[in-house]
DNA sequence: GCTTGTTAGTTACAAAAACAACTATTATTC
DNA sequence: GAATAATAGTTGTTTTTGTAACTAACAAGC
């Protein structure tokens, strides 16, 4: 205990703790377009990611789209179901190795990838406006370095 | 519909999406903070926030908590039954306005504050020595203007 | 001063997340 | 090649969150 008992205003500064703000800035920049897939699509957040997923690199399996995006697998199984029951995807077992599964989304899916893939760059772009293009790409560069992504 | 429907790796870049890159990096960024509070404290993440607000802010409102860090009143409400419960904070009724009540911690909860203060302190000096010091400024005020809070 | 509206905080119920245990399949080892 | 371990994915149970409805106290209008 390095600081005294009274009840006056301490000098920690929690907006500058960076895990609060880095927290506070994800919750508000995804508030937006969480209201697009979520409302217009019916899509929860790990959901929208898979498809985003699958739409970026075609085909995928659970896992790897796991390790890529640091989602726990039962998240992913779940997304998953809800994507396939949606018809937005396909499972198909693996040859080699019957326990994989590779999915695969379906054209239904494919158009919904691309809707929210161009509200995502146009939402994308309204926040990195907020700042001049050097301290943009910085930003992302300190994003990926905090997410170790790098 | 702007793209073709071939099963090939698309060009949108994930890693470049700030939403994801900051849900990314916010996550990253609480995991070792988080172990302290959660396994050592046996806190949630909102009931240090509370604590954290209550010791650098002193005597506060649950609803001031709640407006300062965007908290759901719900959720300020169960962290404090919680706190409470452990007897780091004392609530006791507002005189002119009986709804209200004054949040204090107890010296247990001072004691606690302080640790973990502390720990933050350290932990947030690490992450800020990822990148120079006018870059870890930047970053704080990139983040502050992306949460509004600024 | 009584009806109507607001506000601070709580509670109840539904949705989602976390964690552990499970199945089915492949890999390893003796 | 049978026994054991490891892996991909699923299912079940417990916590935690989100949402809406609630209580208690105050405020305003008439």
């Amino acid at each position: 205990m390095t600081n005294d008992d009274s009840d006056k205003k301490d000098d920690f500064e929690l907006q500058h703790f960076l895990p609060f703000l880095l927290n506070q800035a994800a919750e508000e920049s995804s508030l937006d377009f969480q209201r697009v897939y979520k409302n217009r699509y019916g899509m929860l957040r790990t959901e929208w990611r898979v498809l985003f997923h699958l739409g970026v690199f075609g085909q995928m399996t659970a896992k790897e789209i796991g390790a890529r995006a640091k989602i726990h697998k039962t998240k992913i199984s779940r997304a998953v179901r809800k994507l396939e029951q949606r018809r937005y995807l396909t499972r198909t077992r693996h040859q080699d190795d019957r326990r994989v599964e590779w999915l695969t989304l379906t054209p239904a899916g494919k158009t919904v990838y691309h809707e929210l893939r161009g509200i995502a760059e146009q939402y994308d772009a309204k926040l990195a406006n907020l700042f001049s293009t050097d301290e943009a790409a910085l930003l992302r560069r300190m994003l990926r370095r905090l997410a170790a992504m790098d």
